[in-house]
DNA sequence: AACCAGGACACAA
DNA sequence: TTGTGTCATGGT
């Protein structure tokens, strides 16, 4: 920021101050956007609230999001260039209501929805995705959200945030990973989890498996490739499918929504895993995995004792 | 203080 | 194909 100020051809330092202040601030108009509903609903796991507001790393950028009266405003450490970055990451031009009217019209999709307004999937990086969902296996989010926390402070690389705030670092590259240790890994309190992260990494860094160029494959295909790495059985894969790769009907079920589908849908009743499997892929329509996030989050802000 | 967490994997039957 | 034990760690 200093040194794009003395470089800059500005005559006074309040404009010079301005112009730069104009380019790391933006708003993206849009309604039925909740940002809290969005960051908490464990997607993603580096945001944090403050100030009322959200605050966290997207690629190499600290950004903090508030809601606003006309949509979202958007506040970076350094310059935001177009912004386009953001816009997709934040997913904001898709058409929610459209959305939400293909669900199936019964209740439990009623009261999810009604109580969840404005719960968004997010369009994130295919490998900070894919490798904290490795991270995750029987993992509360929370303790999820402190081990990739320890990674990036270990192994990531310091990023320019406002003064005053704690440094924030990058999320590192598979190639960083790959040359790191499975006790340096172990370090970050992810465990057994730790050999998996590492030889993904590697295979990854190692060309054996090429993140880009699942976009262009089919949901199966990108699906199989990703189930080829360690640490990635059905759910992980359908998880990286949903949130990075925009695959709307990735339907990852996890314990809390395996629980949801038992009790909304099949009542007293034993259902195999698979049986449930194959009615997820054909109850809840074209944006199934946008149901999914729904249920999940429906199931977790409203978690009763009984279980 | 037991029980459980956005699971995957090797192995058994 | 479906079921069981195991793997760390710490929140509730």
């Amino acid at each position: 920021m200093v040194a794009s100020f003395a470089s800059s051809s500005c005559l006074s330092a309040a404009t010079c101050i301005e112009e730069a202040s104009a380019r790391c601030r933006t708003v993206f108009p849009c309604r039925d956007y909740d940002l809290s509903a969005t960051l908490t609903s464990g997607q993603a796991f580096r945001w944090n609230c403050r100030d009322a507001g959200w605050e966290g790393v997207i690629d190499a950028r600290w950004v903090r999001l508030t809601s606003g009266a006309d949509g979202i405003v958007a506040e970076t450490a350094s310059p935001g260039g177009d912004w386009a970055w953001l816009k997709g990451w934040l997913r904001v031009e898709e058409n929610l209501a459209e959305i939400l009217a293909t669900f199936p019209d019964d209740q439990p999709m009623r009261a999810a929805t009604t109580a969840c307004r404005g719960l968004r999937l997010l369009r994130q990086d295919p490998w900070e995705c894919l490798a904290s969902f490795i991270l995750s296996s029987t993992k509360q989010i929370v303790q999820i959200r402190q081990i990739v926390a320890l990674l990036c402070e270990r192994f990531g690389e310091p990023l320019d945030v406002p003064p005053g705030r704690e440094p924030q670092y990058s999320f590192p590259t598979p190639e960083r990973i790959a040359t790191a240790t499975e006790a340096g890994l172990r370090a970050c309190k992810m465990g057994f989890r730790a050999p998996y992260l590492l030889a993904a990494s590697r295979m990854i860094a190692g060309g054996e498996l090429d993140l880009g160029a699942l976009s262009a494959f089919s949901i199966a295909d990108a699906r199989a490739r990703l189930m080829e790495l360690p640490g990635v059985g059905r759910k992980v894969a359908d998880c990286v499918l949903l949130f990075a790769y925009g695959f709307q009907e990735a339907f990852p079920v996890d314990v809390w929504v395996m629980k949801a589908l038992r009790r909304l849908y099949f009542p007293r009743r034993r259902v195999a895993p698979k049986r449930l499997q194959r009615f997820t892929a054909t109850y809840f329509g074209p944006y199934s995995g946008y149901a999914q996030q729904y249920l999940f989050h429906y199931m977790r802000v409203h978690r009763r004792a009984d279980d």
